[in-house]
Formats: structure tokens, C-alpha cells, sequence
DNA sequence: TGTACATCAGTGAACGCGCGTTCACTGATGTAC
DNA sequence: TGTACATCAGTGAACGCGCGTTCACTGATGTAC
């Protein structure tokens, strides 16, 4: 194994992990703009000073964390968008990996829900670029469908947006379900396959 | 006049909206969950412990806030909602009024967007109501047009908590564009009623 | 109308506390020879 | 492999500061007679 990494190398990351991971937990309960850095670091147990080594402030601790949010959706989203037409199944296999995802990653969907429009700006620039990119890649994703044929540039751009737009709000609800029952959740997957599939027919007859 | 409310009450007053309003000015740059106390009194020019004779904590501050931004909008929706149909120039007139709203009161809508998902619970639950008797609201002025004849209440309410999360969508990129150009607030205005028109279709043709 | 007392919005001093940031440091890891 | 020096992640003391909350207060407004 020689040197994969280096020991000190090493530590920092885990040091770094620990910090974001502590974070992330912290701001289940407050916002980024609220949230202090001796907080983070007597989560972690290290010294307050040590937080320097790793983020400038706790603004640019939240720029990471859209970044661990965010960055690894790409592949998800991706796949979602180019094996789903608009069946009914697959709006319904879309809805579910939403939920799964809101299921395993609960903190990290919170935090991109409530600093997307949050007090602090750099995160909500991070935020913004990284949704449009999304937008851009579901739409790319919908361009390469032959149903898409007469499509414009535009109306791609603003059909992606509507589906983006919307697995958020999707998400969203799903975390608001996430402490209550069951069936709370079921209703929640119900109506947001709903309003996709009427998404849906209203894309079916966007050009006739 | 003889006495409308009496000196007291009336100067009580005046330093109530005084703070909700200096609160609502600094909440333009960081969220609820980091508003101080002292800073507000700062702002306004009074003690610190005056606060306290008119709110319990920021938190309850911010539950007043969401009355006064959102509490006075249900005749104006309502009114949006049955009048407008969906032929395009009822939509374009939905958008040009919500544009409007964003522009004479950037500052209660930035709050709402910023909160709805905020870090302080009581604030998130009394904004969750008020979003959810608008979407009633909707649905029950929706239901009474003909077209609305073959619907469910469920599917009323679907479509309403659609029409109501869009229309917080288009306010919050409005917000975004207000300090951009007038071409992006154009480009934005026609997005949104594009989103909307599609949703219009789908609508249309939902029972098939 | 005038007087005597009650109310209560706003004051100002004081408290203990946790904050972000600085600084010189330590000691394990890394590197050059 | 061994040695001497460099690097640098994490430490711990110290700082000045603003925070939320308490308390007894003041003096204008309100009320009872």
C-alpha cells in the first residue's frame, strides 16, 4: 500500500469530514447564517482554532456541504430523466427514488431546502449554479428524446426548469413526512406523482 | 375624535410596527434564526428591554411577520384565482401581478421564501398554514368555475397546491431579478407564464 | 373640572456567557541527503 | 537505513465584544371619584 494518501494528508480529510458531517447536523435545527464555528468544532472535538485549517468562515464551510449535496446528483438525475418518458410508471419509479433519496439523506436535502433562499449569499449562489446545471442537463437529457423533436432551445430550458422545480418541492414535502406515519408519506407520493403526470400531459400537448 | 384607541395604545403600536419593521429590513441579509434582539431595538432607538413588552423572542417576532406578509394577500389571490381563467392574457395578468407584489414588497416575500424553509419551527408552521388556506382558497374558487365539473376534491386541491407553489416560484426568481435589468425581469415573466401555460394545458386536458 | 391613585411602555445598569479571531506553540509526519 | 531539518494540523491562552435576560425605576397616560 506504500503511500496512498500520506498519514497527514489523511487526517485533514477525516478532520475536514468530521467538521462538515458535524455541520450538517447542526443545521437540522438553524440556519447556516446562525450557525457558529466553536459550535461545529466542540461537536467534533477539536480546538476552535483548528476550524482555520480547513474553511475561511462557516459561509464557505456551506459552499462545501452544496457541494457534497448537490455534486453527486448529477449521475441520479441523469439516468432518471433519460430512461423515464412519461409513462405513469416511470413518474411513479421517479417519485419513488426522490423518496429514497430524502429517506438516506435526509440532512443534506434539508440544507439545500433552506439555504437556497437563505441569508447567506455565496451559498446561495453555489446553490443556484448547481439547479442549473441540473436544468441544463434535463434538458440536454429531453432533447435527445425523439418526442422532443420540435422543440426549442427555450421551451426545453423551461420544461427542465418545471421538472427541477419540482422534484425540489417533491423533496421537500417528502422531508416535511418524514417523522410522521406511513400513510402521511404515501399521500405525499400520491400527489406529487399527480401533479408530475399533469405536468406531463400538459408537455404531451405543449405543441398541438 | 374624543380617543380612536388612546395615546398609549396608539404610540405601543407605533413602536410594534416599528420593530417588525427595522426586523424586516435586516432579515434582507441573513435569516431569522441569527436575528438578535439588540440589533432590532438597535435599529428602532429604543432599549433593549423594550422588545419584551411587545414580543416574546424573535421567534415570535417572525410569527407576526408571516401575518403581515402573508395575512393580507388572501382578497388578492382570491380575487387573481376567479377572475382569471386560463386563457393566456389571464395568465400574462396573474404573472404581471404577482411582478408587482415582488416589486412594492420585495422585502416580505424575501422573508416568506427564506423562512418558508428556515431554520425556526414556529415561523415554518405558521407559514406552512397560511400557504396551505391559500391553496383551499384556490381550490374552492377553482371549483366553482364549470370546467372544474368532473373533478375530485383531491384533485382540486392538487392543482391548487400547484398553481400556489408555482406562484411562489415566479415571485422568488422576480426577487432574484429585481436588481437586474429589465430584459431579465422580461425573461422571467415570459418563463413563468410559459410554466404556467403548460400547467394550464395539462389541466385542460387532465380528465381526458 | 380637579385630585389622588393605578397602570404600564419604555429605561438603564448589571450579570454571566459564548462568540470570532490572534498568536506563539508543539509534536508528529514528510523530505533531503 | 539513519540523521537533521522543514512542514503544518491541531493546541490553548488571551482579547475585546455583543448577546439575552433580570430588575427596580420613571413618568406619562388612564381612571375613579
Amino acid at each position: 500500500m506504500s503511500h496512498t494518501l500520506g498519514i497527514r494528508q489523511a487526517q485533514k480529510q477525516k478532520t475536514r469530514q468530521a467538521l462538515l458531517d458535524a455541520a450538517l447536523g447542526l443545521l437540522e435545527e438553524q440556519s447556516l447564517s446562525s450557525l457558529g464555528l466553536r459550535e461545529v468544532t466542540r461537536a467534533v472535538g477539536v480546538a476552535p482554532t483548528a476550524f482555520y485549517r480547513h474553511f475561511r468562515s462557516t459561509a464557505d464551510l456551506g459552499v462545501a456541504l452544496v457541494e457534497e449535496a448537490l455534486g453527486s446528483l448529477h449521475p441520479m438525475i441523469e439516468d432518471t430523466v433519460s430512461t423515464a418518458g412519461d409513462s405513469d410508471e416511470r413518474i411513479v419509479r421517479a417519485v419513488e427514488l426522490i423518496a429514497r433519496h430524502v429517506g438516506t439523506h435526509p440532512a443534506h436535502v434539508r440544507f439545500i431546502a433552506r439555504e437556497r433562499h437563505g441569508g447567506v449569499q455565496p451559498v446561495r449562489d453555489a446553490i443556484r449554479e448547481q439547479l442549473a446545471r441540473f436544468a441544463e442537463e434535463v434538458g440536454h437529457a429531453l432533447s435527445e428524446h425523439p418526442e422532443y423533436a420540435g422543440w426549442s432551445e427555450d421551451d426545453l430550458l423551461m420544461l427542465a426548469g418545471l421538472y427541477v422545480d419540482h422534484m425540489l418541492m417533491a423533496a421537500s414535502a417528502f422531508l416535511e413526512a418524514l417523522d410522521g406515519s406511513e400513510a402521511e408519506r404515501e399521500r405525499v407520493a400520491r400527489m406529487a406523482s399527480r401533479q408530475m403526470r399533469l405536468i406531463s400531459i400538459g408537455r404531451r400537448h405543449w405543441l398541438g
